[in-house]
Order: C-alpha cells, then structure tokens, then sequence
DNA sequence: TGTTTTTCTTGATATAGGTCAATAATTACA
DNA sequence: TGTAATTATTGACCTATATCAAGAAAAACA
C-alpha cells in the first residue's frame, strides 16, 4: 500500500490494536500491512458481495456498514453492523452465499485476498489463532442474534440492545434508530412502541445517548455474555447471578 | 482411548473420513484419537454445557442431539440438530454462553479438552485450517438459518428444509415432525398447516420420506448454497440460473 | 393383537407485531 | 433563518402464527 511516508505509522498503529493481530511481532503486521490493499465507499453506496469479489477478507479501517441479505421480496434483513476496527471474511462464506454491503458512513476498507490469509494461517500459528478468535466471535454473535429474535418480544430485544450498547459503548447509540429497529428485526413503528414501554420502566434515549432513573434499570435486560465487560458484573448487585 | 484391541480401526477409519482431519496423516489422526475421551448419553439426557465442561471440542461418534437455548419463560431454541459425524466446539462459545445438549437418540461422544485443541492448531496448520474451515461452515449455517427463520414464512421454511433434505439426505427425514417443528421455529400446528399448504403444491411426506408428484416442486425453495450440491445445479433446467 | 402412550392434525380463538396513513419532530440545505 | 427533506411517533386496522382443546393416527408396549 502506497501511503505517504509522514502517516504511515496511523493505520499501522490501527492494526497492531486489532485481536487480529495480537501477539504477532511489530514487523510481522507490518509485513501483511504492505500486502493489503484499501478501497473507499461513499456513504449510501451498496457492493454485492458475490461469487466474482467475495474471497477477501476486509478490516474496517473507518466508517460503517452493514452486511444484509435480501430475499426475493425485497425483505431485508441485517446480519451485522460493521464499524470501524471490525473485521469480516466473507471469503470463510460459501461461495454461493449472496450478501451486500450498505455503507451507512463514508468507509475505508483494507482487505487481504484470500490467497494471502490462507499463506498467512499456514506460516504463522498465531495468526490462524487469532483467525479462529474472530471466526469464533462470529459465531458468539449470530447465536445472541439468532435468540434475541426468536426468544425476545420487541421490548425486550431493544432492552438487550441498550443493555449491550451500556456496557460496551457507554451508553452512546453507534446507530439510528431506522438501523436498530430493522437491526433488531422489527419496524421502526414497532420500536417506538417498544421505546415507550421502556420510558415507563425509567429508560429513555435523548439524543443518542440512554438516560436511566436510577441507573441499573437496564439490568433486568442484560445477560451473562455482554453483562461480562460491565462493572457490576458478579457483585451482590448484579442480578445475573 | 481403551478399546478392544479388533475394533480399534472403526472410529480410527471414521475420524479419517471426518472434513476435521481432512489432509492429515494417518499416524497424526491415530494420535489425536489417543488423545480423545469417550462418554455415550442415553436418549433424553440432558447435558448443561457451561462453565463448569464447556471448553472442550465434541465430535458424534454415532447418535443424534440438538443444541438449545432456553430462556427465562422457558422457550426452547434449536441452535443446531447434532448427527452422527458432525462435530461441535463449545470451547469456541463465550465461557458465560450456557447452551444444552438434549439428546435424541443414544449418543457416543468423543472430545478433545481445549488445551489438547489449541496444542494441534500451533502444531499443525493443516489441522488449523480444518478448524477454520468448521468454524466457517458453522457461520454459513447460522447464516442460513437466521434468514430461514427471518424471512420466510412458515410454508417456505418447510419447503426450504425439505429442498435441503432432498439433495443432502435423499429425502429421508433425519429427525421426528416435532423436532423439525421445533427446529423451524413454529409449533407442531402450524407445520401440519405448512404440509398442508405444500401438499396442494405436490409435495408431501409418506412415513419420513419426501414424495414429489413430477420431482421438481421443490426447487422453488432451492436456494444456491442447498442446490450447489444437486445434480440440477447450475444446468438449464435449475431455476436458480 | 389389543391397549396404552405418544405424536400429529384440525378447528376455534387470541395476540404480537406488521401495514397504512396522518402528524410531529428532526435534520439538511439554500 | 426559513423551507424542504428526512426520520420518528401515533392511531386504526390486519394478518400470520401462537394457543387451546379435541380428535385421529401412529408408535410403543405387553
């Protein structure tokens, strides 16, 4: 990658604090950061990621997007949401597995081929370790999703939402609300509804941000996987346990 | 492992056929077998898989068990139906996800601990890449079902199921109406509807087998990653093309 | 082979959340 | 700063699928 030399160092340090780099030597990263190439999306922008451009693997250097699929309908459903510092290989997707990316923010992705992460898995242990770390993260994921759909009532699917977003985000919301609900698996009619059960069990949202009455209302939503990073998390007061 | 000195070669001839240990010398597949522990579970066994025996890697030696999720109401999610062959690895699981396995048929496990997992991943990048690849399957699949269960309705997830069983099982149903009820996320009530509905279009069950009136109604709920291993794939007369 | 138990099917009814349409609140833009 | 465009909220209504209850079919058992 061709980089002006005075800040160079910017996405090299954005690397080395990547899991997908951890524990790999300094000139290591800087060796796979010279194989990797960028590409720019204007916010808006939609790439199908398909059998001809699939077998990547992309580092989300800045921006947002979310990966979705959609059916014959028209229905849209959002697997994930990519923000900056994530990482996603649909090149470990089958090939016949159809997905785009909508770009939600202006992006800038790295991305390896497929090729070159296999040589790298193959040549550095650590590194397939920490391919396996984020596969595995990937799948912790799609298994909440998966429950937070098929167990949870829209009210409790934001609450677990904002419980998540309390913990790891400080109570920033990373999206919209349009995002969220359909995120979340539901209309944006269906999520202010939900909103307004919340307000009256003392959660709101004003701009952005979760305001709570007394703090821990937000607790009777959390589970044991993102109530993990909370500081609560095993005290006498955390109801988890 | 201790076994009968004329049986030995059985599970050692299955392991090699397992995608696991694909491009693994027979030597290598006979040492990770003595590193392996037996245990068989009786037919509706439950076996919690937290904190306590999770981080461990499970592969079906013979039998049949579903992977669930339950909540605090007690609803019941299927994750995955486990068969013969078929490997899961909780040790990939966050160590705060508390899943059971529910067993539906007598069931042999083998499992490897962690630690014995993550010594061959450093060891062997073959072996690595074998766990990336179930890893990535593992994703693919939780994909799928994610869409089946967010966008189609009852009728269509049936259909899906049944295109799926038809060219990777050869229409022979591997599990009970309630079970695959379960699995779909609908009631019993509505896949007897869903059959129904599906009957009218040609397609029925005759006692756990698939029956079709020309043999092709079920392509219309044929998606590429099912089809790509059907004889139609890809040929004038499959309609995905 | 008959009897019990389990699983499946059918109909009636209930309900969560979707759709549609109108209005309100933000945000963008000139 | 005002106007247009977007996004969020609210209410009325609708629909897919759950629930409940009863009956039929199939499987297990003795």
């Amino acid at each position: 990658m061709n980089s002006k030399s005075n800040n160079v160092h910017q996405p090299l340090d954005f690397l080395s604090g990547l899991a997908l780099f951890d524990n790999l030597q300094d000139q290591e990263i800087e060796s796979i950061f010279s194989l990797m190439k960028v590409k720019n999306y204007r916010k808006g922008e939609i790439f199908s990621i398909d059998l001809d451009n699939r077998p990547r693997l992309y580092i989300t250097y800045d921006g947002q997007f979310k990966l979705t699929k959609v059916n014959e309908r028209g229905d849209e459903m959002i697997l994930r949401v990519v923000s900056k510092g994530e990482v996603i290989s649909p090149m470990h997707f089958s090939h016949y597995y159809d997905v785009s990316a909508e770009f939600v923010k202006h992006t800038t992705l790295f991305y390896l081929s497929e090729d070159k992460v296999n040589e790298l898995i193959k040549s550095s242990p650590l590194f397939a370790k920490n391919i396996i770390n984020m596969l595995a993260e990937s799948i912790q994921s799609l298994m909440m999703t998966a429950e937070v759909w098929r167990l949870k009532n829209t009210k409790e699917r934001l609450g677990w939402f904002l419980a998540s977003v309390n913990t790891n985000n400080l109570g920033k919301l990373p999206i919209s609300k349009s995002l969220l609900a359909s995120y979340l698996g539901m209309t944006p009619e269906s999520l202010s509804r939900a909103l307004r059960k919340l307000k009256n069990e003392g959660i709101s949202i004003e701009n952005k941000t979760i305001k709570m009455q007394t703090g821990n209302e937000l607790c009777s939503y959390c589970d044991k996987v993102i109530g993990s990073n909370c500081d609560l998390f095993g005290s006498k007061d955390c109801p988890l346990f």
